[in-house]
DNA sequence: TAAGGTTACGGCGATCGTAACGATC
DNA sequence: GATCGTTACGATCGCCGTAACCTTA
């Protein structure tokens, strides 16, 4: 057993157990992985994948098992990378961020702003993705730390916690009939409604409280997006639903803001990260620094 | 980075960062060590140990946190071929229980005889040890669970599960004076006490009793061993205090045991096994006879 | 026939062993 | 001087690459 045969083990997960793509990545010809690989079953003395012919088609129970393994060691090396260039030099560095839209430009800003001033050499890269994604980012190992509303909660792998609360607000072009008076679930689900895809962004939460408030809204487009939701909204297609940071006051003064907290929970951001993996120093301070911003957001 | 060199780090810490005596238990020459040591450290760019001169004395901070990985790395290496021989034959293997002498000779020979009778190709060591040394083997890797009374609550890398709860009694010669009447604390402490050592078989329990009962025992012999305390308190010495397991119906006759349930809280026996450890199935099997032996003890 | 996998063999490099040297108690 | 570690150099064995072959969609 070597790391090699390990890591081989690791790409061929990624490649859908293709051999010749897996060699590809490790930058070395198809007869010698399938050798290793070969050499390693022998070692075990059973097969770690099924079979069809030549080809490998999935993971044999014994395969699957060790595969768990195989992730530990993984993690467990790249760790061992990590914390040792954290003490050459913990002032460069890459942080891979994986959230989605509503975070990446409404709220991280500020804070990555602080952060580069005082962590000018580190590369900051955001991840895109349906908060379902993020997770997978995460075990991936293509995102370091994952900023988002939804779903984390159930991952016991996942270290989490919160950054910030914060409720629905409703847009709407200025001379709408809901700029006036009381806002309720009635009037909301009287018209045609904007809002996040199923998934994004605090969604859940608004579906739960209508669906206990015994009444439906009409939805009649849903966008990851909210710059998308609010370009519609000012085509007059309805109302729409979007987290009360995303109101930018600069740039939105053409369209009216209501607050939805009498209506719809609050939502929680969080903090995610893998509970085995050893974030570098600056990653620390780069959460502390989401942190300390998420305190500004509630003063 | 490869296993070997992984497989280096540890063994330098078994043996005390001897470089030389780490290559005779890796079956190489020093020198092969020594440059794989070098090669090692200059791969994550700082050194790993602190040298005076050219022994190693103890870990770098980057080396206590590397060693960390490197015992995860171990931990995952040896589940993936634990794993393996599971399915290749799981009727044979070798068991290393760690325990202190009251279980071995007082618990264990029933589940262990049955055990057997199921698995005969299984080879079973009992390492007998101080409940502190017991989690110590388990972290060694040698042993594969623990079966005690004291300590293994406190570890964060153990499982544990209850085993069985019993009581402690005391054991006298006949004619003995607290043959008769009843026991209080003021009568026991009266008298010179013969009982387990600090740490052994629900000491800790007996001194807390007497401790909150304003009393305090006249400990003159303490042992880790019942068959010990048994030997002088038929010399006369004092009272023994003994597992009340550890009585025997056929051999101690002699002796007269009295319940101690009204003055010592029931002691707990566990069994602890590392959490990230795999254990073979003959050995889930055999933690199930085990708890199987403990569920007849209450009935 | 293209794509994916296996087998055979020769070459190269990583790692080991030998050996001589250096340091520390 | 005994123990422990380092350095230099030649030898070896493991692993890769080339290439020819096999199998299945």
């Amino acid at each position: 057993m070597n790391l090699n045969q390990i890591e081989l083990l690791r790409i061929l997960q990624e490649t859908q157990l293709n051999l010749s793509k897996a060699a590809e990545r490790m930058h070395i010809v198809q007869s010698a992985v399938s050798r290793q690989l070969q050499l390693f079953e022998e070692e075990l003395g059973s097969p770690l994948f099924e079979r069809k012919g030549k080809k490998l088609t999935a993971l044999t129970p014994l395969g699957s098992r060790v595969m768990a393994e195989v992730a530990a060691i993984n993690q467990a090396k790249l760790n061992i990378q990590t914390i040792a260039s954290d003490f050459l030099d913990s002032s460069k560095g890459t942080i891979h961020i994986a959230t989605t839209h509503t975070q990446a430009k409404y709220f991280l800003p500020e804070p990555i702003q602080r952060f580069r001033e005082k962590y000018p050499a580190i590369r900051i890269y955001i991840v895109q993705a349906s908060p379902e994604q993020l997770i997978d980012q995460l075990h991936a190992h293509k995102a370091d730390i994952a900023i988002c509303t939804e779903k984390v909660n159930d991952d016991v792998d996942l270290v989490t916690q919160q950054c910030y609360e914060w409720h629905h607000a409703a847009v709407m072009p200025k001379g709408h009939p809901l700029c006036e008076n009381e806002l309720t679930y009635a009037r909301l689900t009287s018209f045609p409604i904007l809002t996040y895809s199923f998934g994004f962004t605090g969604r859940s939460a608004i579906e739960r409280a209508f669906q206990q408030s015994g009444t439906q809204l009409d939805v009649i487009l849903a966008a990851a997006d909210t710059d998308v939701i609010k370009t519609y909204v000012r085509m007059n297609m309805g109302i729409g639903i979007i987290a009360r940071m995303a109101y930018d006051v600069h740039n939105d003064q053409d369209l009216v803001i209501r607050d939805l907290s009498h209506l719809i929970p609050k939502s929680i951001t969080k903090i995610a990260y893998l509970k085995q993996n050893y974030l570098p120093l600056y990653c620390q301070h780069f959460i502390a620094e989401l942190l300390l911003a998420a305190k500004q957001i509630k003063a």
